[in-house]
DNA sequence: ATGTCTTTGTGAACGCGTGCACAAAGATTG
DNA sequence: CAATCTTTGTGCACGCGTTCACAAAGACAT
């Protein structure tokens, strides 16, 4: 998954622990779905394996938010649904710009479930000059030069930044002193931004690399589990003994495109 | 970020915990740009600075690995890209499926960071008729029916989910049947998976919630501080007062589409 | 060879997150 | 109204992850 808060040491806001409000967006959508059932109630238990959670690790989420559910029967479906919501700040309009109309950026446009969760998108933003007026999910695309004036105009506080990783940088830079508070980066960089300013990164390089990592050790414990303890000693550590002789060298240019996108 | 593994209490593989093999990538990445420079050595003071982490957070990840640095001096930059890489496994031939070529999956399948870590994308997969054959990235796009004989004929573990939530389990499980053991879910759906098989998700809609959450959350601080104590009784929980009155019910048609696709 | 200076590697303390297990609360039945 | 049964809310303990702070190790200069 897409992780990780950049700076800013995990405050409890609001006594909310940063964990639980990670895990609110995922009961929010098991109880809509239940919601649209017409479902009136539901036990913690129901609900958490709806989430894929443990039922006592979500009632200590739901504690934090208040007292919403009946002992003996559960929860409101649709009382919990609106008070999520407003915890989340759903309840408000947001509007988003995305910058970098790629491949991705273009998915990112046209991904439905922004406005269903009162995420609309403001704009869209492109370096390149070909692209503008272009629409895209029936939104013209702006340059690069307008940023500043669209950030203010529509009072946004959300950006989306899906360009290439060289530009990304100046691009959250532009963004932030136009006022955006928080941004959520698809370019596999790191972002420096000032304290106040929260990031969030999607990066599915990492992600398959830990897959990978996971995947290798899988193996890893079939082998060894089938040959158990008949290689004792010897040949164990013959890499680190080669240090490095060139086989590591098959790295091509990558970097510079963000998570998702056309090389 | 999009963040998550599914079930498996995060045992800790090989006594590396599951946080540093998540910031591993991170530092492979900073560690690729050195070698790109041509800098020969860099200390954990530089290198986290470049990863975006504590210097002895860095530290003490790498002494998961072995001793690596040379003390007075810092961390050969080459020796560490190497042991990185095997640690994770990227020394050898990833075989990855993208099922569900929409709009994301085309930018998934484009994403030119693939090859370069040891992904290969072995097919491209999509349940419309129409898709088939039709080249997307070079690679033409095959019909869910050769689902199972991609995955075995090719001998891929790992697959990549891009469908829409109300296809997402059943792909899964047919990749699951067919031998994939890690998945990387773009759905926003919670897959139920057997033990032994890694999940990680995506979901453009849970961080842009927590973004929210910490908007609303600074919004609100701001706020406070302005007015301090001016209205220290009443007014305060009017909505929770009101308790539901129809003002959630704003929320859309969404959830079966995956994070990001279009609608 | 000795001393100084830099930087690693890690012991220890602390805090957050998780899960167990149970008491309290309320619904429901007789 | 009393008894029973279901389900919440939470006190508590445990383990992982983070950070500090420093001793050990080695480079480098004299």
């Amino acid at each position: 998954m897409a992780t990780g808060r950049t700076h800013r040491p995990a405050t409890r806001s609001r006594g909310i622990p940063e964990a639980t409000v990670a895990r609110l967006p995922l009961y929010l959508r098991a109880l809509t779905a239940l919601s649209e059932r017409s479902v009136p109630t539901v036990s913690s238990e129901e609900l958490a394996a709806a989430a894929g959670v443990n039922s006592a690790k979500l009632r200590k989420d739901f504690s934090y938010l208040g007292s919403y559910g009946t002992r003996g029967v559960g929860y409101d479906v649709e009382y919990l649904v609106y008070q999520i919501s407003r915890e989340l700040g759903l309840t408000q309009d947001w509007p988003v710009v995305i910058v970098g109309i790629g491949n991705l950026g273009a998915a990112l446009a046209n991904y439905g479930g922004f406005a269903s969760r009162g995420f609309r998108v403001a704009a869209l933003i492109d370096a390149d000059p070909a692209m503008a007026g272009k629409p895209v999910a029936g939104i013209p695309v702006q340059h690069t030069d307008e940023l500043e004036a669209i950030i203010r105009d529509n009072g946004v506080s959300i950006g989306v930044i899906a360009t290439p990783a060289g530009a990304a940088q100046q691009v959250c830079d532009r963004l932030v002193a136009a006022g955006v508070t928080s941004i959520l980066n698809f370019a596999p960089t790191v972002l420096t931004v000032p304290d106040g300013v929260d990031v969030r990164k999607v990066d599915l390089s990492i992600e398959l690399q830990i897959l990978a990592f996971h995947e290798q050790r899988k193996a890893g414990e079939e082998a060894a589990a089938e040959v158990t303890a008949a290689q004792a000693a010897g040949s164990t550590n013959t890499a680190v003994a080669a240090k490095r002789e060139g086989s590591a060298t098959d790295q091509g240019p990558d970097g510079d495109v963000p998570a998702v996108m056309p090389a």
